[in-house]
DNA sequence: TTTATTTCTTAATATAGATTAACAGCCAAT
DNA sequence: ATTGGCTGTTAATCTATATTAAGAAATAAA
């Protein structure tokens, strides 16, 4: 019986159970308390999660004092201080904990290693790189040319299973407009229909 | 003597002079006249460009009609519709031509040929990849934590050999404001100091 | 050189979204 | 039960940026 990680690595490349092994004694298992802070600016932070259960955020708090998050991580999502985690600089996001996790560990050590051992490991990461770099253009564009209104009904859209486990505050942060302003939007929303 | 393209490889991964050799013979030549459109939406671009001279850049046009430039190319870069060229689905961007350009071409299936034969390419993918996803995530959290003068004075700092080669309609379009607004922030800017 | 086209500037007006503030609802802890 | 802290709502005011418009400057075309 597969885990989530190697279920989801077996949706982009097929692994031999030796494969299999390798990869998964290279993770560090870990369980984190909702509320605290897993990855903070500073950190030398040269590792990725990978969700087993639990919601996680990335974000980064500006000279306001105001929160913008990046993204949000389920169960079968990666979660990183991905400039950390790449360049070996320290971090400069912060990644915490919404509800009770456990998370698989990767060091970006190992993952270099297992890359040259297992190269349909390198091969899964540059997919998983290349969509999620697909996913970040998309929103680029969407922030310059879609009013806040067309960016929460994609969120709908794309994530609809978390809103419910999500404070709309935070939906509000991850489209890029005040709590203020989304919940009259909302209210608009619900009156145009 | 090396060309460009090798040149821009070996700065993550050391190539033997056969696999020079493979590499640049999987790509195609090609010039494309300033003032043209090289991908526009619908097309089946299942191919990435690699800049030797000239520049281009890739971009969206809203309802309105507004464009909205997502990235510049200058020799020793990439250009492509990520989209199209990853998934095999038709392109989202347009991508046009803003001085006459020498361009090499690579199609996905050659790539993906490719990553087979020389594992060393498919690691160098990944790795121009994870870069741009990092500059992308960054690109993200600027525009919705700073200002449109903080992001001016962002992108002088990280492209200064490309502003005088552009109107800078196309720096106000790429920041994410109007070039009315960007020529009153400019003025304001030198009043200051 | 003259004309036409595109780019840049300035200014008036408009608007999406931010800020501030006050209040109500909801849990969790005392 | 009551306090205190989050979260969400509503409303007034404010601001960064957009829109519209018109002229000036620069480039390209004729």
């Amino acid at each position: 019986m597969k885990n989530l990680l190697l279920q989801n690595i077996s949706k982009h490349v097929s692994l031999t159970s030796e494969e299999d092994d390798i990869i998964f004694n290279a993770f560090d298992k870990a369980s984190l308390k909702a509320k605290t802070i897993a990855i903070k600016p500073g950190d030398e932070a040269h590792f990725t999660y990978f969700v087993l259960k639990g919601i996680l955020r990335s974000y980064t708090i500006d000279d306001n004092g105001t929160i913008h998050i990046l993204s949000f991580a389920t169960p079968g999502w990666w979660v990183a201080d991905m400039y950390s985690y790449l360049t070996g600089k320290p971090a400069v996001l912060y990644v915490d904990v919404m509800e009770d996790c456990d998370v698989l560990i990767l060091q970006r050590s190992d993952a270099e290693r297992l890359f040259t051992e297992v190269p349909k490991l390198e091969r899964f990461f540059r997919i998983l790189t290349e969509n999620n770099l697909i996913a970040n253009q998309q929103r680029i564009l969407d922030k310059m040319a879609l009013t806040a209104e067309e960016r929460y009904e994609k969120f709908l859209q794309k994530y609809p299973d978390i809103i419910n486990c999500l404070p709309q505050k935070y939906i509000a942060s991850f489209i890029g407009v005040t709590p203020e302003f989304f919940s009259k939007m909302k209210s608009n929303l619900l009156r145009k229909k």
